[in-house]
DNA sequence: ATCTAATATAAGCAGTATCTAATATAAATC
DNA sequence: GATTTATATTAGATACTGCTTATATTAGAT
């Protein structure tokens, strides 16, 4: 059907019921990608498990730690580290022949507002 | 904060470098499972977009304004807000034909980190 | 009751995501 | 140099997602 390209702020302006009005958002479409991007890198059970065990880690967690802790192969936690990483969820810092992650400021973030709606649903 | 009930939290124990600690985090599977149901609500294009029209409305959105805001079909919206619904994300009333989806408190807090965080980002 | 409007649900399928296995790269060690 | 270790990357099979179309349901209007 339609396959516009939407450019601008989307603004629908139908007539639904009586008192209908339009619906519009403020987000750009850059804001909104950079949502999705952040949102599906954490929408994975390994990449957001590796993420909350990272997390927790006072000083950065390599990736053969996490190789056992999620029960994958070594090719898929690299993966999922490196979705997390261009996503801004970790950062990443070598030593050695070792690579350790750590949890970004954003990630912290968003970890403890799902923390903090959870027990709130919960309740 | 929470009085989270941890049933069996992960735990790695493998010698990564010298001072390899191991790597476990304290949530439960369900614990896990809801945020990934979360997040995976809010990963996709239209989902986390009719969201975003629905937050900025005052007093709730009816499916028919969505339809063209998003520029997919009806059932598309329709599959989008259950979805939504299901996760956790809105509530509806019914008022006569129309269906009213208005964003809930959790979904309030998840985008506006998700703005705080866009920010932050890109300073 | 019939018709229309708004929404929900189901089937089917195209596109995408995410693993494993294999291979490549990089750094330390021999 | 060759070897081992840790990680990254690629290819490919498979599973999943998210649409469209079609149909069902529900409520109001005629």
């Amino acid at each position: 059907m339609s396959d516009r390209t939407t450019s601008q702020p989307l603004n629908a302006s139908v007539q639904g019921p009586s008192d209908c009005c339009e619906a519009g958002h403020s987000l750009s479409e850059r804001a909104l990608a950079e949502d999705i991007q952040t949102l599906t890198a954490l929408g994975n059970d390994n990449r957001y498990e590796a993420l909350r065990l990272i997390a927790e880690a006072e000083n950065g967690v390599c990736v053969c730690e996490l190789e056992p802790a999620l029960g994958v192969t070594q090719g898929a936690v690299s993966q999922a580290l490196s979705r997390l990483y261009t996503a801004g969820l970790v950062t990443r810092r070598k030593e050695g022949r070792w690579r350790y992650y750590s949890a970004t400021e954003s990630a912290e973030r968003l970890l403890n507002v799902l923390d903090e709606i959870r027990a709130f649903d919960n309740e």
